[in-house]
DNA sequence: ATTAAATTTGGCCATCTGTTTAAACCATAT
DNA sequence: ATATGGTTTAAACAGATGGCCAAATTTAAT
């Protein structure tokens, strides 16, 4: 046999795979057993030959999902890039990673939220605050510079999950709202690995440069009257 | 009876109000019917009486929320208020807004993405374009002064949803991982209001000053070589 | 009070769904 | 060739599920 076709790899594997797309496109929920069979081209029972129930099928793709998903963040955690470099190496990278794997945040984001206990197990192992301090001693003298202290972590790290996220998360409504304006949704993801990364950069130099709040009141008013 | 019981409703609001609860919590495909009729109180052939099927009364249950959702957005492009105070304006009353319907963004972004034909009909009334033609007009002078020009309006409408909207949809995992390092979700919301109007400011002020790549290259380079 | 209409109920049905069972199939070793 | 053990299939099961219907009950009009 020349090629490696379906057929080839072995049952578990493709029952894996194709459980895989199903689970992805149709959630756990919206899931059929019967389907994931007919992707897979076998008898229904081999699913449960191999793995014991629906549950525990989707528990092994979640897990690997998740894992693929995580391993992704790692490397920002690594290497002696300036922060500058780490931020726009992460906008880069977890953008094009999502770029290749557009259904994964919508499909995370759902299971964790329709069905939180499944995933606490995942979420054990993870320290965050482990990370965001690492994160926050590597780069001190930086940040310092801008006047982020270590409390604006939380908020730093979750700003740049967002503006990965969330134009992957809600795809289909962006893709919507962007045809009508003639937009497309690839190239707004390829225009937003720059946009993200310069609009975190500048927001973290500037932030702090004064109190904000009293800064723009002061000079806005101002303009507000001339109009 | 001097007390407005549950019973004093009209049937099909309570249907109606049931059907919510139930939709948001679990999705259109994890809800039950009889989940529904039993947290209505109520013989489950009443919501077939009423509404026809599951589905037309998931449609009005979904189009509601959609409402209530996009009603939300609008008294950001009305008023004479600055680019700043709106920005300001938007952020608090939006998460405040969330605050109150912690579930409705995960609910949402899950119904589009697993039912996308379903809500076309209610975006084809929404041109976002228009919208941020609007805001970029009205706000010409301020950010030409920040030489932002039109064509980063998708980013930037999208970059304030994102902020919002994300960790509210992410709140399951937030929650969990924010746990271990004693962060209580509601106070990180609370910090957001002012953190994310701040960082959106500061962002937009200073992100095309000069060319944010070359600058940075340089200046961080010479931090890089100290280590 | 009588009648007609609207509302509510319980029971039923056809279908679907995850799971089980038993038989068939197949490769390998003896 | 035969036996063995792992693999695959068809059939069936039990419980759930959305929808339907006919009877019962309530409400409103005359």
């Amino acid at each position: 046999m020349q090629f490696m076709t379906d057929h080839d790899k072995q049952t578990e594997e493709r029952i894996f795979e194709a459980a895989t797309e199903v689970f992805i496109e149709k959630g756990l929920d919206g899931s059929r057993i019967q389907d994931i069979a007919d992707r897979a081209g076998m008898n229904k029972s081999l699913l449960h030959y191999y793995y014991r129930s629906k549950d525990r099928l989707f528990d092994a793709v979640f897990e690997m999902i998740a894992m693929k998903m995580l391993k992704k963040f790692a490397p920002v955690f690594e290497g002696d890039l300036t922060l500058e470099e780490k931020i726009r190496f992460f906008f880069r990278e977890h953008l094009s990673f999502l770029q290749k794997n557009p259904r994964l945040p919508a499909f995370l984001l759902n299971e964790v939220n329709r069905h939180p206990e499944r995933i606490r197990k995942f979420l054990a192992n993870i320290n965050i605050e482990n990370l965001w301090k690492m994160l926050y001693d590597q780069h001190k003298d930086e940040l310092d510079q801008y006047n982020i202290t270590r409390e604006k972590m939380p908020q730093i790290i979750t700003t740049m999950a967002s503006l990965t996220v969330f134009p992957f998360a809600a795809k289909m409504l962006l893709v919507e709202l962007f045809g009508k304006a003639g937009i497309k949704f690839d190239d707004y993801i390829e225009e937003r690995k720059t946009f993200a990364a310069d609009f975190m950069i500048s927001a973290l130099k500037n932030m702090n440069r004064s109190n904000p709040e009293d800064e723009s009141k002061i000079k806005k008013n101002d303009n507000k009257k001339k109009k």
